[in-house]
RNA sequence: GGAGGGGUACCAAAGCGGUCAAAUGGGGCGGGCUGUAAACCCGUUGACUUCGGUCUUCGAAGGUUCGAAUCCUUCCCCCUCCA
Protein backbone atom coordinates (compact mmCIF):
# COMPACT_ATOMS: atom_id res chain seq x y z
CA UNK A 1 0.00 0.00 0.00
CA UNK A 2 1.31 3.67 -0.87
CA UNK A 3 3.07 4.98 2.19
CA UNK A 4 0.34 8.14 2.31
CA UNK A 5 -2.09 5.97 2.71
CA UNK A 6 -0.68 3.16 5.16
CA UNK A 7 -0.17 6.06 7.40
CA UNK A 8 -3.16 7.33 6.80
CA UNK A 9 -4.83 4.62 8.08
CA UNK A 10 -2.55 3.82 10.82
CA UNK A 11 -2.71 6.99 12.46
CA UNK A 12 -6.74 6.08 12.20
CA UNK A 13 -7.70 8.99 10.15
CA UNK A 14 -9.54 6.07 7.35
CA UNK A 15 -12.69 5.37 6.83
CA UNK A 16 -13.96 5.06 3.54
CA UNK A 17 -12.24 5.89 0.04
CA UNK A 18 -14.00 5.64 -3.60
CA UNK A 19 -11.22 3.31 -4.98
CA UNK A 20 -8.46 2.51 -2.55
CA UNK A 21 -6.89 0.71 -4.82
CA UNK A 22 -6.13 2.95 -7.26
CA UNK A 23 -5.82 6.07 -5.57
CA UNK A 24 -2.66 4.44 -3.68
CA UNK A 25 -1.01 3.66 -6.96
CA UNK A 26 -1.59 6.56 -8.34
CA UNK A 27 -0.26 7.97 -5.07
CA UNK A 28 2.74 6.08 -4.97
CA UNK A 29 4.06 7.34 -9.20
CA UNK A 30 2.93 11.01 -8.23
CA UNK A 31 2.65 14.14 -6.28
CA UNK A 32 -1.10 14.99 -5.97
CA UNK A 33 -3.07 17.72 -4.79
CA UNK A 34 -6.00 16.87 -2.33
CA UNK A 35 -8.30 19.34 -0.66
CA UNK A 36 -10.32 19.67 2.75
CA UNK A 37 -13.25 22.22 2.61
CA UNK A 38 -13.72 24.29 5.68
CA UNK A 39 -17.27 25.56 6.13
CA UNK A 40 -17.23 29.26 7.67
CA UNK A 41 -20.31 30.11 9.88
CA UNK A 42 -18.16 30.01 13.22
CA UNK A 43 -16.04 32.41 14.14
CA UNK A 44 -13.07 30.42 14.75
CA UNK A 45 -12.02 26.42 14.00
CA UNK A 46 -12.35 24.12 17.31
CA UNK A 47 -10.94 20.41 18.06
CA UNK A 48 -14.02 19.25 16.01
CA UNK A 49 -11.79 20.01 13.28
CA UNK A 50 -8.64 19.31 14.05
CA UNK A 51 -8.77 16.01 12.53
CA UNK A 52 -8.92 17.71 9.18
CA UNK A 53 -5.94 19.51 9.93
CA UNK A 54 -4.24 16.53 10.39
CA UNK A 55 -5.03 15.14 7.11
CA UNK A 56 -3.84 18.42 5.73
CA UNK A 57 -0.53 17.96 7.31
CA UNK A 58 -0.19 14.83 6.53
CA UNK A 59 -0.26 15.09 2.84
CA UNK A 60 2.88 17.64 3.02
CA UNK A 61 4.41 14.95 5.36
CA UNK A 62 4.42 12.85 2.46
CA UNK A 63 4.92 15.33 -0.41
CA UNK A 64 1.46 15.86 -2.14
CA UNK A 65 -0.15 19.55 -1.74
CA UNK A 66 -2.80 20.35 0.10
CA UNK A 67 -5.51 22.60 -0.97
CA UNK A 68 -7.30 24.86 2.15
CA UNK A 69 -11.18 25.85 0.30
CA UNK A 70 -12.90 28.08 2.62
CA UNK A 71 -16.85 27.97 2.50
CA UNK A 72 -16.84 31.34 1.50
CA UNK A 73 -19.83 30.85 -0.79
CA UNK A 74 -21.39 27.81 0.42
CA UNK A 75 -21.56 29.29 4.05
CA UNK A 76 -24.29 31.85 1.76
CA UNK A 77 -26.06 28.86 1.31
CA UNK A 78 -25.85 26.67 4.49
CA UNK A 79 -25.12 23.15 4.49
CA UNK A 80 -28.62 20.96 4.89
CA UNK A 81 -27.26 17.86 5.72
CA UNK A 82 -27.41 17.71 9.95
CA UNK A 83 -29.33 20.17 10.25
CA UNK A 84 -33.37 19.88 10.45
CA UNK A 85 -33.77 24.00 10.25
CA UNK A 86 -32.64 26.38 7.88
CA UNK A 87 -29.01 27.96 8.85
CA UNK A 88 -29.08 31.46 10.09
CA UNK A 89 -27.71 33.39 6.95
CA UNK A 90 -24.61 35.43 8.62
CA UNK A 91 -23.95 39.09 7.16
CA UNK A 92 -21.22 39.14 4.82
CA UNK A 93 -18.81 41.00 7.35
CA UNK A 94 -19.71 38.11 9.74
CA UNK A 95 -18.52 35.82 6.73
CA UNK A 96 -15.43 37.63 5.89
CA UNK A 97 -14.04 38.40 9.58
CA UNK A 98 -14.21 34.41 9.71
CA UNK A 99 -12.62 33.91 6.76
CA UNK A 100 -9.52 35.76 7.88
CA UNK A 101 -9.93 33.97 11.45
CA UNK A 102 -9.76 30.68 10.01
CA UNK A 103 -7.43 31.25 7.87
CA UNK A 104 -4.68 32.16 9.97
CA UNK A 105 -5.39 29.02 12.57
CA UNK A 106 -4.91 27.44 9.54
CA UNK A 107 -1.48 28.29 8.55
CA UNK A 108 -0.26 27.57 11.81
CA UNK A 109 -0.53 24.05 11.48
CA UNK A 110 0.31 24.16 7.39
CA UNK A 111 4.10 24.28 6.82
CA UNK A 112 4.27 27.15 4.00
CA UNK A 113 8.32 26.63 3.68
CA UNK A 114 8.50 24.45 0.57
CA UNK A 115 7.11 25.49 -2.26
CA UNK A 116 6.25 21.52 -3.20
CA UNK A 117 3.84 21.57 -0.36
CA UNK A 118 2.83 25.01 0.44
CA UNK A 119 -0.90 25.57 1.13
CA UNK A 120 -3.19 26.58 -1.59
CA UNK A 121 -5.96 29.03 0.03
CA UNK A 122 -9.43 29.49 -1.97
CA UNK A 123 -12.42 30.59 -1.66
CA UNK A 124 -14.95 28.99 -3.35
CA UNK A 125 -16.69 32.37 -3.31
CA UNK A 126 -14.75 33.63 -6.25
CA UNK A 127 -16.22 31.11 -8.61
CA UNK A 128 -19.23 30.77 -7.19
CA UNK A 129 -19.96 34.41 -7.06
CA UNK A 130 -20.17 35.06 -10.98
CA UNK A 131 -22.04 31.77 -11.81
CA UNK A 132 -24.05 32.09 -15.12
CA UNK A 133 -27.39 30.68 -13.76
CA UNK A 134 -28.58 29.63 -17.51
CA UNK A 135 -24.83 28.25 -18.51
CA UNK A 136 -24.37 26.78 -14.95
CA UNK A 137 -27.40 25.03 -15.64
CA UNK A 138 -26.58 23.84 -18.83
CA UNK A 139 -22.90 22.85 -18.00
CA UNK A 140 -23.50 21.21 -14.49
CA UNK A 141 -27.31 21.33 -13.49
CA UNK A 142 -27.72 18.16 -16.58
CA UNK A 143 -25.33 15.84 -14.76
CA UNK A 144 -27.58 15.93 -12.25
CA UNK A 145 -30.84 13.94 -11.66
CA UNK A 146 -33.73 15.32 -9.17
CA UNK A 147 -34.41 11.76 -8.79
CA UNK A 148 -31.27 10.90 -7.50
CA UNK A 149 -31.12 14.34 -5.07
CA UNK A 150 -34.32 13.21 -3.62
CA UNK A 151 -33.12 10.39 -2.27
CA UNK A 152 -30.05 11.80 0.02
CA UNK A 153 -30.40 11.18 2.94
CA UNK A 154 -30.37 15.29 4.38
CA UNK A 155 -32.99 16.01 1.43
CA UNK A 156 -35.20 12.79 2.28
CA UNK A 157 -35.11 13.71 6.15
CA UNK A 158 -36.14 17.48 6.00
CA UNK A 159 -38.83 15.90 3.11
CA UNK A 160 -40.28 13.25 5.16
CA UNK A 161 -40.61 15.53 8.17
CA UNK A 162 -42.22 17.81 5.92
CA UNK A 163 -40.24 20.73 6.79
CA UNK A 164 -39.44 23.03 4.31
CA UNK A 165 -36.11 22.34 2.57
CA UNK A 166 -35.79 25.78 0.34
CA UNK A 167 -34.37 25.56 -3.33
CA UNK A 168 -31.49 27.18 -2.06
CA UNK A 169 -30.18 24.92 0.13
CA UNK A 170 -31.23 21.98 -2.31
CA UNK A 171 -28.74 23.53 -4.21
CA UNK A 172 -26.03 23.24 -2.24
CA UNK A 173 -24.84 19.63 -2.62
CA UNK A 174 -24.71 20.64 -6.46
CA UNK A 175 -22.02 23.50 -5.23
CA UNK A 176 -19.60 21.21 -3.25
CA UNK A 177 -19.48 18.95 -6.63
CA UNK A 178 -19.01 22.29 -8.57
CA UNK A 179 -16.09 23.07 -6.04
CA UNK A 180 -14.52 19.89 -6.92
CA UNK A 181 -14.58 20.36 -10.36
CA UNK A 182 -13.34 23.75 -10.29
CA UNK A 183 -10.45 22.87 -7.92
CA UNK A 184 -9.97 19.62 -10.28
CA UNK A 185 -9.68 21.83 -13.80
CA UNK A 186 -8.02 24.48 -11.98
CA UNK A 187 -5.29 23.11 -10.00
CA UNK A 188 -5.59 19.73 -11.49
CA UNK A 189 -6.77 18.19 -7.92
CA UNK A 190 -8.10 15.08 -7.36
CA UNK A 191 -8.55 14.31 -3.85
CA UNK A 192 -10.91 15.14 -1.78
CA UNK A 193 -11.11 14.54 1.98
CA UNK A 194 -13.78 15.09 4.75
CA UNK A 195 -15.50 13.70 7.39
CA UNK A 196 -17.47 10.60 6.77
CA UNK A 197 -20.50 13.09 6.98
CA UNK A 198 -19.37 14.60 3.54
CA UNK A 199 -19.51 11.29 2.02
CA UNK A 200 -22.27 11.91 -0.25
CA UNK A 201 -21.43 15.11 -1.24
CA UNK A 202 -17.96 14.22 -2.20
CA UNK A 203 -19.22 11.15 -4.33
CA UNK A 204 -21.03 13.97 -6.00
CA UNK A 205 -18.37 15.79 -6.86
CA UNK A 206 -16.25 12.94 -8.20
CA UNK A 207 -19.11 11.53 -10.74
CA UNK A 208 -19.45 15.11 -11.72
CA UNK A 209 -15.95 15.55 -12.79
CA UNK A 210 -16.09 12.20 -14.56
CA UNK A 211 -19.18 12.89 -16.32
CA UNK A 212 -18.34 16.57 -16.96
CA UNK A 213 -14.48 15.99 -17.88
CA UNK A 214 -14.14 12.61 -17.95
CA UNK A 215 -11.16 12.45 -15.25
CA UNK A 216 -11.01 10.49 -12.46
CA UNK A 217 -11.33 11.63 -9.02
CA UNK A 218 -11.05 10.78 -5.38
CA UNK A 219 -12.83 10.90 -2.33
CA UNK A 220 -11.58 9.86 1.67
CA UNK A 221 -13.60 10.30 4.61
CA UNK A 222 -12.62 10.02 8.15
CA UNK A 223 -14.57 8.93 11.15
CA UNK A 224 -16.59 10.50 13.08
CA UNK A 225 -14.15 10.49 16.79
CA UNK A 226 -16.14 9.85 19.70
CA UNK A 227 -14.76 9.46 23.16
CA UNK A 228 -14.37 6.53 25.35
CA UNK A 229 -17.28 7.77 26.62
CA UNK A 230 -19.28 7.95 23.51
CA UNK A 231 -20.04 11.38 23.31
CA UNK A 232 -19.01 13.30 20.53
CA UNK A 233 -15.62 14.71 20.91
CA UNK A 234 -14.62 18.37 21.79
CA UNK A 235 -17.03 19.46 24.38
CA UNK A 236 -16.58 20.19 27.66
CA UNK A 237 -17.43 22.14 30.95
CA UNK A 238 -15.91 25.31 29.89
CA UNK A 239 -17.17 24.95 26.59
CA UNK A 240 -15.97 24.55 22.85
CA UNK A 241 -12.23 23.84 22.65
CA UNK A 242 -11.11 26.53 20.37
CA UNK A 243 -7.72 25.96 18.35
CA UNK A 244 -7.68 29.70 18.78
CA UNK A 245 -5.41 31.65 20.89
CA UNK A 246 -7.71 34.38 21.41
CA UNK A 247 -10.39 32.33 22.33
CA UNK A 248 -8.57 29.66 24.84
CA UNK A 249 -5.66 30.22 26.69
CA UNK A 250 -2.51 27.06 26.13
CA UNK A 251 -3.29 26.22 29.82
CA UNK A 252 -7.29 25.16 29.10
CA UNK A 253 -6.30 23.71 25.88
CA UNK A 254 -3.59 21.80 27.44
CA UNK A 255 -5.68 20.79 30.23
CA UNK A 256 -8.16 19.34 27.48
CA UNK A 257 -5.68 16.87 26.39
CA UNK A 258 -4.78 16.58 30.12
CA UNK A 259 -8.00 15.17 30.83
CA UNK A 260 -8.52 12.22 28.30
CA UNK A 261 -9.84 9.35 29.15
CA UNK A 262 -7.57 6.54 29.60
CA UNK A 263 -8.88 4.62 26.38
CA UNK A 264 -8.38 6.93 24.05
CA UNK A 265 -4.43 7.94 25.20
CA UNK A 266 -3.10 5.68 22.51
CA UNK A 267 -5.74 6.66 20.14
CA UNK A 268 -5.41 10.34 20.42
CA UNK A 269 -1.41 10.39 19.88
CA UNK A 270 -1.57 8.76 16.98
CA UNK A 271 -4.44 11.18 15.38
CA UNK A 272 -3.25 14.11 16.73
CA UNK A 273 0.36 14.38 17.58
CA UNK A 274 3.54 13.97 14.99
CA UNK A 275 5.06 11.12 16.94
CA UNK A 276 5.73 8.30 14.55
CA UNK A 277 3.87 5.42 15.06
CA UNK A 278 6.36 3.23 16.02
CA UNK A 279 7.40 5.86 19.08
CA UNK A 280 3.99 5.76 20.20
CA UNK A 281 3.67 1.93 19.85
CA UNK A 282 6.68 1.43 22.66
CA UNK A 283 5.93 3.71 24.84
CA UNK A 284 2.46 1.80 25.30
CA UNK A 285 3.11 0.16 27.92
CA UNK A 286 4.39 3.69 30.03
CA UNK A 287 2.80 5.31 32.89
CA UNK A 288 -0.78 6.44 31.47
CA UNK A 289 -0.53 9.67 33.08
CA UNK A 290 3.09 10.59 31.98
CA UNK A 291 0.92 9.47 28.14
CA UNK A 292 -1.10 12.13 28.72
CA UNK A 293 0.89 14.89 29.87
CA UNK A 294 2.98 13.80 26.46
CA UNK A 295 -0.39 14.04 24.61
CA UNK A 296 -0.91 17.16 26.43
CA UNK A 297 2.47 18.84 25.54
CA UNK A 298 2.58 17.76 21.92
CA UNK A 299 -0.61 19.14 20.92
CA UNK A 300 -0.04 22.28 22.86
CA UNK A 301 3.06 22.99 21.14
CA UNK A 302 1.72 22.26 17.71
CA UNK A 303 -0.86 24.95 18.45
CA UNK A 304 0.41 27.53 20.84
CA UNK A 305 4.59 26.46 20.50
CA UNK A 306 6.93 25.19 22.93
CA UNK A 307 7.04 27.91 24.97
CA UNK A 308 3.30 28.12 26.01
CA UNK A 309 3.33 24.54 26.19
CA UNK A 310 6.15 24.11 29.17
CA UNK A 311 4.64 27.04 30.90
CA UNK A 312 0.95 25.24 30.75
CA UNK A 313 2.82 21.81 32.06
CA UNK A 314 4.32 23.96 34.66
CA UNK A 315 0.88 26.00 35.72
CA UNK A 316 -0.92 22.39 35.90
CA UNK A 317 2.25 20.64 37.78
CA UNK A 318 2.02 23.62 40.37
CA UNK A 319 -2.06 23.50 40.74
CA UNK A 320 -2.34 19.88 40.89
CA UNK A 321 0.56 18.41 42.10
CA UNK A 322 1.66 21.62 44.88
CA UNK A 323 -1.77 22.41 45.07
CA UNK A 324 -0.34 26.01 44.41
CA UNK A 325 -1.19 28.32 41.58
CA UNK A 326 0.81 28.36 38.82
CA UNK A 327 1.35 31.13 36.60
CA UNK A 328 -0.87 30.15 33.51
CA UNK A 329 -4.21 29.75 35.37
CA UNK A 330 -7.37 32.31 33.93
CA UNK A 331 -6.87 35.27 35.71
CA UNK A 332 -9.60 38.23 36.86
CA UNK A 333 -8.94 41.61 38.05
CA UNK A 334 -10.99 43.38 40.40
CA UNK A 335 -10.89 46.80 41.82
CA UNK A 336 -10.24 46.77 45.51
CA UNK A 337 -13.18 48.89 46.19
CA UNK A 338 -15.18 46.61 44.29
CA UNK A 339 -13.71 44.09 46.35
CA UNK A 340 -14.78 45.58 49.54
CA UNK A 341 -18.14 44.13 49.50
CA UNK A 342 -17.94 41.32 47.71
CA UNK A 343 -19.60 37.93 48.75
CA UNK A 344 -18.29 34.91 47.67
CA UNK A 345 -21.37 34.40 45.49
CA UNK A 346 -20.99 37.25 43.64
CA UNK A 347 -17.01 36.92 42.96
CA UNK A 348 -17.77 33.48 41.44
CA UNK A 349 -20.33 34.61 39.06
CA UNK A 350 -18.64 37.48 38.25
CA UNK A 351 -15.74 35.99 36.91
CA UNK A 352 -17.74 33.04 35.17
CA UNK A 353 -19.58 33.04 32.46
CA UNK A 354 -23.04 31.16 32.45
CA UNK A 355 -22.99 30.29 36.02
CA UNK A 356 -25.94 31.99 38.00
CA UNK A 357 -26.17 32.90 41.51
CA UNK A 358 -28.84 30.00 42.73
CA UNK A 359 -25.75 27.68 41.05
CA UNK A 360 -23.02 28.92 42.75
CA UNK A 361 -25.24 28.75 46.10
CA UNK A 362 -25.59 25.08 45.26
CA UNK A 363 -21.96 24.67 44.60
CA UNK A 364 -21.12 26.42 47.91
CA UNK A 365 -23.48 23.81 49.55
CA UNK A 366 -21.68 20.69 47.83
CA UNK A 367 -18.51 22.17 49.14
CA UNK A 368 -17.40 22.82 45.89
CA UNK A 369 -16.19 26.50 46.13
CA UNK A 370 -12.65 26.94 47.50
CA UNK A 371 -10.79 29.75 48.57
CA UNK A 372 -6.95 29.23 48.70
CA UNK A 373 -7.53 25.50 48.75
CA UNK A 374 -10.07 26.52 52.27
CA UNK A 375 -13.48 25.27 51.42
CA UNK A 376 -16.20 27.93 51.42
CA UNK A 377 -19.50 26.96 53.13
CA UNK A 378 -21.12 30.42 53.71
CA UNK A 379 -22.52 31.66 50.83
CA UNK A 380 -22.32 34.99 52.59
CA UNK A 381 -18.38 35.04 53.15
CA UNK A 382 -16.83 38.29 52.15
CA UNK A 383 -14.22 38.30 50.05
CA UNK A 384 -12.02 40.95 51.53
CA UNK A 385 -11.51 38.69 54.80
CA UNK A 386 -9.16 37.19 52.42
CA UNK A 387 -5.75 37.29 52.67
CA UNK A 388 -4.04 38.21 49.42
CA UNK A 389 -0.76 36.34 49.04
CA UNK A 390 2.71 37.65 48.21
CA UNK A 391 2.19 37.45 44.14
CA UNK A 392 -0.95 39.71 45.04
CA UNK A 393 -3.34 37.26 44.25
CA UNK A 394 -6.16 34.76 45.81
CA UNK A 395 -6.81 31.04 44.07
CA UNK A 396 -10.56 30.63 43.45
CA UNK A 397 -11.19 27.08 42.68
CA UNK A 398 -14.77 25.82 41.55
CA UNK A 399 -14.88 22.14 41.49
CA UNK A 400 -11.53 19.97 41.38
CA UNK A 401 -10.60 21.11 38.26
CA UNK A 402 -11.31 24.96 37.93
CA UNK A 403 -8.73 27.27 39.44
CA UNK A 404 -9.33 30.97 38.62
CA UNK A 405 -6.56 33.78 40.18
CA UNK A 406 -8.02 36.42 41.62
CA UNK A 407 -5.66 39.77 41.63
CA UNK A 408 -6.86 43.82 42.20
CA UNK A 409 -6.09 46.27 39.48
C1' G B 1 -57.87 12.46 1.36
C1' G B 2 -59.81 9.05 5.74
C1' A B 3 -58.82 7.06 11.04
C1' G B 4 -56.14 7.33 15.36
C1' G B 5 -51.81 8.69 18.74
C1' G B 6 -48.82 12.58 20.49
C1' G B 7 -46.08 17.60 21.60
C1' U B 8 -43.78 18.20 29.30
C1' A B 9 -37.20 20.84 31.68
C1' C B 10 -30.46 19.42 28.19
C1' C B 11 -32.52 14.42 26.19
C1' A B 12 -35.98 10.27 26.99
C1' A B 13 -40.38 9.69 29.60
C1' A B 14 -44.48 9.94 33.78
C1' G B 15 -48.26 13.17 35.47
C1' C B 16 -54.13 14.22 33.31
C1' G B 17 -58.06 20.00 38.35
C1' G B 18 -55.08 21.87 44.00
C1' U B 19 -50.20 18.02 47.99
C1' C B 20 -46.41 20.13 40.69
C1' A B 21 -40.73 23.94 39.84
C1' A B 22 -43.35 18.87 37.92
C1' A B 23 -41.98 11.16 39.37
C1' U B 24 -38.19 8.12 37.01
C1' G B 25 -33.86 7.18 33.76
C1' G B 26 -29.81 9.25 30.92
C1' G B 27 -26.69 13.42 30.59
C1' G B 28 -24.48 17.68 33.27
C1' C B 29 -22.51 19.62 37.74
C1' G B 30 -20.51 18.97 42.91
C1' G B 31 -18.58 15.53 46.71
C1' G B 32 -16.21 10.58 48.04
C1' C B 33 -12.79 6.72 46.27
C1' U B 34 -8.48 7.13 42.83
C1' G B 35 -4.27 8.79 39.07
C1' U B 36 -6.40 15.83 37.11
C1' A B 37 -8.69 8.35 34.26
C1' A B 38 -12.68 4.76 34.06
C1' A B 39 -16.09 2.11 37.08
C1' C B 40 -18.68 2.68 41.54
C1' C B 41 -21.18 5.33 45.78
C1' C B 42 -23.57 9.99 47.64
C1' G B 43 -25.65 14.75 46.65
C1' U B 44 -27.54 18.17 43.14
C1' U B 45 -29.91 19.80 38.49
C1' G B 46 -35.53 27.03 36.45
C1' A B 47 -34.16 32.20 38.08
C1' C B 48 -33.86 35.91 41.96
C1' U B 49 -33.81 36.12 47.26
C1' U B 50 -33.26 40.28 53.11
C1' C B 51 -33.91 32.36 53.16
C1' G B 52 -39.93 34.56 54.99
C1' G B 53 -40.75 33.98 50.02
C1' U B 54 -41.14 36.17 44.94
C1' C B 55 -41.08 35.65 39.60
C1' U B 56 -41.03 32.67 34.91
C1' U B 57 -41.82 27.44 32.80
C1' C B 58 -45.36 21.58 30.52
C1' G B 59 -46.19 23.33 21.48
C1' A B 60 -48.93 28.75 20.60
C1' A B 61 -52.96 31.97 21.59
C1' G B 62 -57.46 32.53 24.03
C1' G B 63 -61.36 30.67 27.59
C1' U B 64 -63.75 27.94 32.04
C1' U B 65 -62.39 27.85 37.40
C1' C B 66 -61.09 30.43 43.93
C1' G B 67 -57.19 27.35 41.49
C1' A B 68 -54.88 24.42 35.06
C1' A B 69 -49.17 20.78 32.66
C1' U B 70 -54.06 18.67 33.65
C1' C B 71 -60.87 20.76 31.30
C1' C B 72 -62.89 23.66 26.67
C1' U B 73 -61.95 26.47 21.78
C1' U B 74 -58.85 27.78 17.75
C1' C B 75 -54.14 27.40 15.50
C1' C B 76 -49.13 25.21 14.56
C1' C B 77 -46.06 20.84 14.45
C1' C B 78 -44.76 15.49 14.83
C1' C B 79 -45.88 10.13 14.48
C1' U B 80 -48.66 5.52 13.10
C1' C B 81 -52.25 2.95 10.12
C1' C B 82 -55.58 2.92 5.84
C1' A B 83 -56.34 5.05 0.77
Amino acid sequence: MNKFLKEFKDRGYFYQCTNEEDLSKLLDKEKIKGYIGFDCTAESLHVGSLLQIMCLRLMQKHGHRPIVLIGGGTTRIGDPSGKDKTRKILSEEEIEKNIKNIEKILKNYLDNSDTKTKPIFVNNYSWLKGLNYISFLRDIGKHFTINKMLTFESVKTRLDREQSLSYMEFNYMILQAYDFLELNKKENCILQIGGSDQWGNIINGTELIKRHSNNIAYGLTTPLITLAGGTKMGKTETGAIWLDKNLLSSYEYWQFWRNTDDNDVIKFLKMFTDLTIDEINKSKDNDINQLKIKLANEATTMLHGKKESEKAEATAKKTFEQNLSGEGLPTYSISKSKLNNLTIVELVSLTKIQISKSEVRRLIKGSGIKINNKTIDDEKYLIKNVSFNKDGFIKLSIGKKKHIKIELD
